[in-house]
DNA sequence: ACCTATCTGATGGCTG
DNA sequence: CAGCCATCAGAT
């Protein structure tokens, strides 16, 4: 067995670090450029001629296979894809011909010549397996004057370096002495020796793939040390963190920033370090981050402060992951897939990639050498979401799902790229041997197992191989927390397979196959609700592998999903010709709601009755306060709350209506008092940043973003994006995937936004309450309770603009900045003073505008018992 | 550089 | 200039 630590291809030598017992063994390897060729497609005599060619290294049979080993990387490109056409500028006028490869020319198709050295080795060592991790985590500052772009141009010095175990035990730190070269190569170097003397194999850091990977990298080249970036593991934590909570976090709070402070924050309650006053009265209004230069320019105390600055980022990432296990479950699904745990192996074509050759290779089977096309490829059919087919709050609305579908799916028709059928007809008589897909009509052959299937069950085998360990350990224990990973990395791995067949990047990639696979989930749970509305019970809602249902009860139900696995579905699968052994798709009867409210597809609230048989906890009763220990939350699935682009006020809202909903209020004018408070407070009251910000991120760079109207002109970016050029025009960097908070300071007449950086407490109230924080929640209490008329006057608050003379104009422009007019809103021409209001110390606002939400709620009580 | 379905909001053209 | 529609963008 080798424990691989570690590979990379170096010029001409592919090298390994091993771990035997705690010692580490390097080997050195030639790297292998090859691919396959089926032997029944390789005569004599273009045999004889490859042999013949200096640029072949090897060429040997593997059973139905030849495996044909070349000299470089660039030559198995060239016989893999021929030469392209290429302009050639030096000569004008005169272009290069494509030229195809020998291998195109006589239409031989080439499988698995797009492997890496380094995965094919892997690939072809079966006694090499990917050893856990020794993992370190650092975080470095460089010099704050230059730009973010500059530094990671390699133009700044790193200023401090901080590196930890993941127990903490072990810390070291450093910063430069002088601002000399010198001084920055001793800390540099001081880093790798203190992570290799360690032991440390993997580094991690936050945002690391975006930044300080980079700038390392330019920083040795610059400097000239000597020091091998590719002897460590470099894994982005943060990049980490995103995949694996996609699935896990609740609400929208958690969404907002993916800076390591908010979610130390967010996870293990660990805040913000606090500016010191001394460095507030120095630099006012700059955050620590932004002064590395100059709190390593002012020396001693501020040195030190930098210093403790970098560290305290460290050490939040270890106790991160304490408190998630992200990294190591990550490990597991590496040593699972075969996959080195750096950043790239977080990829799930890689993982696919690492965990399907060796397994095919085993069995004979090869993949088709990966295309590289430009081409957009025809996009295909995914799942079926039903209408909602009930208003207003439910009662007892019980939940079935399938078991995995997908990777169920995949098992049942033995779908994969290989068993796929050519030329089957796609409806009439299924030929004996076949099965099909009754939407797509694609078929597959059931004589051999698929390896994609074959891949699968493994999985699902290992998944509950280590399962039952873990059930048989006793539980908290290292060894009983080591299997659980284990079950949650095969889990993880199977359900990123159907993705991976849908890409057109993967090797995997096969349009009919993961069009079939969605379409027969799209067929069952189809067929399912109809035998269920056959049977009286009334379908209500549904999402690509889920049913509610109304009028049954419990036990109704139960009965229900045991006869659709005993009767319906081996029925049903017979008929499509699925083989009754590779049968794997199975309902269950996952929940029942006690209430729930659907507001439109994917959007909905509800609260347990039970959640896979066990019994939930109940709502607080109405006035009772929610008490985590006896009471329940409501599920909420994919409202405002559940974002994290929606405003606070927008999630309080929303969440405080959903909870009286669930707890059962019914007096209309208790939701009704919800929105005047919060209109009051959007309307009167000094609102910080944190409770008026949206946060959206960019998917490209803001440049990209520019485009001509349909009639030529310039059209507008969207909002955020505006913003972004705002804060790069201040000379800070943002490229895609950077998160721009904002707040829209005019949206009377299109968006007007600041950045949230830039905010003082002014916004537009009206935009702020019109299109933010009253819509969301309407939309929820319209389909609670449809029969009520929801034309509150509350809708539509901004005072409708009047012919202006150029006198008024200016006037209307302070208002819609400032709050002057709300008064008038609010329905107390009193207070609608149009001087200035923001100059009003934050007391006299309260007081006034309590007194004018006061008048207005005694007016809505009067109108409602009307 | 794992999929599609779907909602909401902003923009921009067109219409009456 | 409100209302309708198409399109894009982002989030789930």
């Amino acid at each position: 067995m080798i424990e691989v630590v570690n590979a990379f291809v170096d010029g001409n030598a592919l090298l390994v670090t091993e771990r035997v017992g705690s010692e580490m063994r390097k080997l050195r390897l030639r790297p292998e450029y090859s691919f396959f060729v089926r032997a029944s497609d390789l005569d004599e005599d273009f045999a004889a001629m490859l042999r013949g060619s200096r640029a072949l290294l090897a060429m040997k049979r593997e059973g139905d296979w030849v495996r044909l080993c070349w000299a470089d990387e660039w030559t198995r490109k060239a016989m893999v894809r021929g030469r392209k056409a290429q302009k050639n500028w030096s000569r004008a006028g005169e272009e290069e011909k494509a030229e195809p490869s020998p291998f195109q020319q006589r239409g031989i198709q080439t499988f698995e010549g797009d492997v890496d050295p380094v995965c094919r080795w892997l690939t072809d060592t079966p006694d090499a397996r990917i050893a856990r991790a020794r993992r370190g985590y650092g975080d470095l500052e460089t010099d704050s004057r230059c730009t973010i772009v500059e530094a990671k141009q390699g133009k700044a010095r790193v200023v401090a370096i901080g590196l930890s175990s993941e127990d903490e035990t072990f810390q070291w730190k450093d910063v430069l002495r002088e601002w000399t070269d010198a001084e920055e190569r001793r800390i540099i170097e001081g880093f790798f020796a203190q992570a290799t003397q360690c032991g440390f194999d993997q580094l991690l850091f936050w945002n690391g793939e975006d930044f300080d990977f980079e700038v390392l990298s330019k920083r040795i080249e610059r400097l000239g040390l000597d020091v091998d970036m590719r002897m460590k593991l470099w894994l982005d934590h943060m990049v980490l963190f995103r995949r694996m909570n996609l699935n896990s976090s609740d609400s929208g709070a958690e969404k907002q920033s993916m800076a390591l402070q908010a979610i130390a924050q967010s996870q293990i309650g660990e805040g913000k370090e606090e500016i010191p006053p001394e460095v507030a009265a120095r630099w006012p209004g700059r955050s620590l981050g932004s002064l590395t230069y100059e709190l390593w320019e002012a020396g001693g105390w501020f040195r030190d402060l930098l210093v403790r600055y970098c560290m305290k980022d460290v050490l939040l990432m270890p106790r991160i992951e304490r408190k998630t296990g992200f990294v190591a479950l990550f490990d597991t699904l590496c040593d699972a897939c075969r996959v080195l745990p750096d950043s790239r192996g977080l990829l799930p074509t890689r993982q696919m990639d690492g965990f399907m050759l060796p397994l095919a290779a085993a069995r004979g089977h090869r993949f088709p050498t990966r295309e590289w096309t430009d081409e957009e490829s025809k996009p295909f059919a995914g799942a079926f979401v039903m209408a909602p087919k009930i208003r207003g709050i439910a009662r007892e609305v019980h939940v079935v799902d399938f078991a995995s579908l997908y990777p169920s799916i995949i098992l049942t028709w033995n779908m994969s790229p290989e068993t796929k059928a050519r030329d089957l007809p796609v409806n009439g008589p299924i030929p004996e041997g076949y099965c099909r897909s009754p939407k797509t009509g694609t078929g597959f052959s059931t004589a051999v197992d698929g390896i994609l299937p074959i891949a699968l069950r493994e999985m699902i085998r290992l998944r509950k191989e280590w399962s039952e360990k873990a059930a048989k350990l006793p539980p908290g224990t290292p060894e009983a927390k080591e299997a659980q990973r284990w079950s949650m990395a095969y889990k993880v791995a199977a359900n990123s397979f159907y993705g991976v067949v849908g890409s057109p990047f993967s090797r995997f990639y096969d349009r009919s196959v993961a069009e079939s696979v969605t379409q027969n989930g799209v067929w069952l749970i189809q067929e399912t609700i109809s035998a269920a509305e056959e049977r009286g019970m009334r379908a209500v809602y549904g999402d690509t592998d889920s049913a509610f249902f109304q009028g049954a009860s419990q036990t109704e139900v139960e009965a229900f999903v045991k006869w659709c696995n005993e009767e319906l579905y081996p029925s049903l699968l017979a008929k499509v010709g699925c083989r009754k052994e590779h049968v794997a798709i199975k309902l269950a009867y996952e929940k029942a709601f006690e209430r729930i409210v659907i507001v439109e597809k994917k959007r909905y609230a509800g609260v347990f009755r039970h959640y896979k048989g066990t019994l939930a906890k109940p709502m607080p009763a109405i006035g009772e306060a929610f008490d985590p220990a006896r009471h329940s939350r409501p599920e909420i699935k994919g409202l405002e709350f559940k974002r994290g682009d929606a405003t606070v006020l927008a999630r309080q809202l929303q969440e405080a209506v959903i909870m009286d909903m669930m707890r059962g209020v019914e007096r209309l004018a208790d939701y009704r008092s919800h929105l005047e408070r919060a209109l009051a407070h959007v309307c009167t009251e000094d609102l910080p940043i944190g409770e008026v910000q949206q946060v959206k991120s960019l998917s490209k760079r803001p440049k990209d973003y520019h485009r001509k109207t349909p009639t030529g002109k310039d059209a507008e970016v969207p909002p955020h994006v505006k913003v972004a050029e705002r804060i790069e025009a201040a000379g800070k960097s943002l490229g895609e995937g950077a998160r721009v908070a904002y707040v829209v300071v005019d949206g009377s007449d299109g968006i007007e936004a600041i950045s949230a950086e830039e905010y003082r407490g002014e916004c537009d109230r009206y935009y702020l309450w019109e299109k933010l924080v009253y819509p969301p929640t309407m939309r929820v209490l319209e389909a609670a309770f449809p029969d009520e008329d929801w034309q509150t006057g509350l809708e539509k608050i901004r005072p409708k603009k009047q012919k202006p003379t150029a006198d008024q104009r200016a006037v209307a422009k302070a208002d819609a900045v400032g709050q002057a007019s709300l008064f008038t809103a609010l329905g107390d021409p009193a207070l609608a003073n149009p001087a200035p209001p923001v100059a009003a110390s934050s007391e006299a606002k309260t007081t006034e505008g309590g007194a004018a939400v006061l008048s207005q709620e005694l007016e809505w009580e009067m109108r409602w018992r009307e």
